[in-house]
DNA sequence: TCTTGACTTAGAGTTAACTTTAACTGTTAG
DNA sequence: CTAACAGTTAAAGTTAACTCTAAGTCAAGA
């Protein structure tokens, strides 16, 4: 059974089909099964990796580094030192967007309190 | 006297002598004076600004929209509301930011501790 | 049957924010 | 005096991540 066309993962994930089609062409969704006729459907385990692309380019990892940590995904268990490292190093980078995001947020309502 | 050249603005905003200029041409940074030979001639309240216009960028406010928050600051009280209003919403959209960002930042922990 | 949605490749266009290059000229500190 | 720094205009190049166009073919539901 075909648990999403494309569209419906479009939907599903907010990302138009072109999008979806383009990530897969540059690597980043690598296995995406297809029907007899040759559509996409997706599946479950799919739509999950997708929102998890979704997570590492929101917090500003670029496609190219995405599709690396992909790959090392890919290649299980003797890579995972490698791509946990990835996630660590990212971990941080969060954690100090986070920071700079606050201290922005505090300079931006001083200058509302102003009032001038 | 002359508080800071281009080169001596450039490290203490931490951006390009190159990008300063650029900066002016588009209009983010009006009224920078300039000494008996041309050159420009930053004063605090120029370095405060670019330190503010950091701070909107660095929370992803385009250019365009920092240019017209200047404009709308060039025109003093009168636009004062429009101004405080363009503030209250870049605020909402950091407060968003910092949430996202947080929930994030639990997906990526979530896949560390998962240790597969 | 017809419309709708899906598929393909390949390349061009878009946007933001620089960055670089060219091809100079002018000024000042040592 | 000269090296280092500053200035100018004007336009091309860069990068990322799409986004669109062309120019088709193919398949399934009403």
């Amino acid at each position: 059974m075909s648990l999403y066309t494309i569209s419906q993962a479009s939907e599903e994930v907010a990302l138009t089909p072109h999008t979806l089609r383009y990530y897969e062409k540059e690597g980043l969704l690598p296995n995406v099964k297809k029907d007899s006729g040759g559509r996409r459907n997706y599946q479950e385990d799919d739509i999950q990796r997708i929102g998890f692309i979704k997570c590492l380019k929101g917090t500003g990892m670029s496609l190219k580094q995405i599709k690396e940590y992909g790959n090392l995904y890919a290649q299980g268990k003797q890579k995972f030192q490698e791509r946990n490292a990835m996630l660590e190093a990212h971990r941080e980078k969060i954690l100090l967007e986070i920071k700079t995001q606050k201290k922005f947020l505090k300079m931006v309502e001083a200058k509302i309190e102003m009032k001038i």
